[in-house]
DNA sequence: CGAGCCTTTGATATAGGTCAAATTGGGTGG
DNA sequence: CCACCCAATTTGACCTATATCAAAGGCTCG
């Protein structure tokens, strides 16, 4: 299940710099979104000498499926990915997209195998990371162990926020707060926060919000109307971020000053 | 925020015999749901040097509450507690029910303070495990690092779980479902599968399932009219399991053999 | 024994799903 | 480079599972 996907030809334009092989930590432009956050150089050179090796997965290639035997986590070194569960009618249901620095695998820690699969939305390239070697090294290294714990917990927590907002809020809702949350996190990464591609299809968007892919069309064509976003295929740009925030927030766009509770809850 | 609670006076029936103050995880009859499990005799004795005591928490009361800052996982001992977290509505959503031997508190691993609110469901009692004297054991306790591992894993993977189930059955199946696997807990620490108590409100239920109270009742109501279960109050019965499983699962309650997948979602 | 809350039951409303069909875009082979 | 094909997306019409609103019992506890 650990073997290296080959790639047919080309590797994408992005990834020309990276030799599959070794990584370094250290040099990672994302490493403050990952597992090294915090460590000292001295520590981050340790972390390093673990990680077995980059890992190409293509355009939707599986980097695990669900059900699949548990070995490494993965953190995202390039790319995009997608992880979701197939739910009893065979639908995809997408408990996540992640980005550069995004840990991947963490379902897996409590049974020994994958609970969800990961895709890639786009050709991409993980640093695999041999758990047991990691817990040697956490046993080792004071702040690795707790910045590992400071993940897990984050994953917990990310997860009870996509439960809260998909079963308290209105689709509007969910959908305003998806884009604002997706463009939060590319602007913590250096780029805007306004304007971005949606690397993911409107079907991984509804399986994700808990919407139908015609609920998600509806729901873009009607804030494109609105002229809250411009919405050219997967190309977006957020055009009245005040409206969106509104909205999400639960007072209604018309949005005088609202009574609502301003819940910030962390999407996507 | 860690004081103890006083109790007014009478302590809980079945609270008897616990005398606030050192805990014993070795004595403890649900050491095997709980920190301990798998531990060696001599690593479960220095598990309980960390702990600071033992913590009675009345009826309704919280443990922690929403927002509260974070120094302590807890092992629930006795008892029963809800785990909750209120959306932009000011209602309450809850994201588990929790029984002896679970532990409560990881949310809050990830930012230092509490994502969602604790509250007993009756007079109830908990280890308190201070989390920076747990880190340190763990550090030198490698059965206890990859016990704690797979108890935050399998957080993370409990509430995948409550994901795909809220997002993908419908209404009468999650009842089934939770009903079902609240027999199956019970059922793993030595109680009845098919009679026991619900501790939880009607509101409680329905903010688990996502459901309102009406539903809630209408459901409980329908399936007693079906022969499936004897209620009375919040003593149930379980009377026909298997045609509350086949609707769980997806084949419809009149039950010949099914085609769907037969996904056995956790729940609770 | 009374008040208030929890629960049940009925009637009605609606958000979003389902089904169906048109349109668009992107890739690909000639 | 262009025509064509297939998949993704959009749009429309209608429907249904649950929510909402309303009111009437029952427990529980003071």
């Amino acid at each position: 299940m650990h073997t290296v996907i080959p790639i047919a030809n080309a590797a994408p334009a992005n990834a020309a710099a990276a030799k599959p092989g070794k990584v370094n930590c250290t040099l990672c432009s994302f490493n403050r979104f990952c597992l090294p956050q915090g460590l000292a150089d001295s520590d981050v050179a340790r972390l390093d000498q673990i990680i077995a090796r980059r890992r190409r997965v293509a355009r939707d290639e599986q980097l695990f499926s669900m059900g699949a035997s548990f070995g490494s986590l993965y953190a995202v070194r390039l790319g995009h990915f997608k992880t979701a569960q197939v739910n009893i009618h065979g639908e995809q249901q997408v408990t996540g997209f992640h980005m550069a620095g995004d840990l991947l695998g963490m379902d897996a820690i409590g049974s020994g195998s994958h609970n969800c699969s990961a895709t890639a939305l786009e050709d991409s390239e993980v640093c695999e990371i041999p758990f047991g070697r990691l817990q040697e090294l956490v046993m080792q290294t004071p702040t690795l162990m707790q910045q590992f714990h400071r993940v897990l917990g984050r994953e917990i927590q990310r997860e009870q926020a996509i439960m809260l907002f998909r079963g308290s809020m209105r689709a509007d809702q969910r959908m305003a707060l998806f884009l604002l949350n997706m463009g939060a996190r590319y602007s913590a990464r250096g780029y805007s926060a306004a304007s971005y591609q949606l690397r993911m299809s409107r079907e991984d968007i509804g399986g994700y919000l808990g919407l139908t892919i015609e609920s998600v069309s509806r729901l873009l064509a009607r804030f494109r109307k609105q002229g809250w976003i411009k919405l050219d295929n997967r190309d977006i740009r957020i055009l009245d971020r005040d409206s969106l925030e509104a909205l999400s927030t639960g007072r209604e766009p018309g949005a005088d000053s609202g009574a609502e509770s301003g819940a910030e809850a962390c999407a996507a």
